[in-house]
DNA sequence: TCATAATGTATCAAAACGATATATCAAATT
DNA sequence: AATTTGATATATCGTTTTGATACATTATGA
């Protein structure tokens, strides 16, 4: 059998906050986590019905009259039973899928000036990745709030990991000059 | 459309060096590139055809008599120029997907003893991770082969982050014991 | 001897990606 | 006032990738 839909988890944990529809899904996906996960409508769309067939959550129809069609999700006794399976199942899949360390890899096919612009694109997006980053841990260090402490958390390992990319730049660059 | 295999370039890369078997690609897979990039026999042996079919790569049997049957394949021109069209493209998905964070930044819903033992085993990991690593970097700094230059910076892009992983797992288990 | 580990090719169902289609609504522009 | 743009919202499609499995051969070693 093929592995279970990760995205199942996200959506779960996600909905174990608040009532969500497809979409904020996808948003909350793209700007808090994005830095350490991601997914696609193609995967959120399909896994939210058959979710629901399953009994994990349960749609309704959003009642502010006026407003255009929104299916929110609310999560169910079993579908916390299932996070919180999850959650306490010890292993983990890390996956890291680096283009920019696949091109350097065999940077010996092209010159050290393709090897050098590469790292060099690659600078410039994690420094502007840390900008956003140290913003959210500044905002999140003003109110000390229990319930953010998880979420500063990532935060933490975000900067800690982009500031280690910065100082490896350095180095690489360094390395190529030589 | 959907994307291009990314897994072409992967193979295209490591045929560059040497001709390879689909197993063989697979194991390089698995070793020197595992901790930034990874690919399944699934992917592999359809994508070996498929880029055959396209002429930039070329098959034949090994003639070591006796053996066992084999296929190696050999990069052409043609795959070649694909290579180098992708490595001065400085476009570059990084992708990374970290259940431990994902497990970590739903946190709340279990309690802190949970989380702890999570980071526990991330630690444990990257530990283990970084003693390979480290043992790679000594190899390849006792003959500084310019050859292995590219590789070198790989593994140390590794340490590097490895290293704030670290880091970071002795902030987190701090800030949950508080 | 006999198990089992490694080598090697290959396929399959399920999952995820990335693009696209369709449509509504609010805000900004002309 | 009319129009364009961008955000919201659901959904599907073809392609790629995953992870598992099947099957067979060769080497290791208890």
């Amino acid at each position: 059998m093929a592995k279970d839909r990760k995205i199942d988890v996200v959506i779960l944990g996600l909905l174990s906050h608040e009532d969500l529809t497809g979409y904020d899904i996808k948003k909350r996906i793209d700007s808090a986590i994005s830095f350490f996960w991601k997914g696609s409508f193609g995967s959120i769309y399909p896994a939210l019905s058959a979710m629901e067939e399953a009994g994990q959550i349960r749609s309704y129809k959003a009642d502010d009259s006026g407003s255009r069609e929104k299916i929110l999700y609310h999560i169910t006794k079993k579908g916390t039973a299932v996070l919180k399976r999850w959650l306490n199942d010890e292993q983990a899949s890390n996956e890291l899928k680096y283009e920019t360390l696949l091109k350097l890899y065999f940077g010996g096919v092209e010159g050290a000036e393709t090897t050098m612009h590469n790292i060099e694109v690659f600078e410039s997006d994690i420094k502007n990745g840390l900008e956003v980053l140290k913003m959210y841990e500044k905002n999140l260090k003003k109110e000390p709030d229990n319930d953010h402490k998880y979420f500063l958390l990532t935060v933490m390992f975000g900067i800690e990991t982009y500031e280690a990319y910065l100082r490896w730049c350095a180095k690489a660059k360094k390395m190529l000059k030589a």
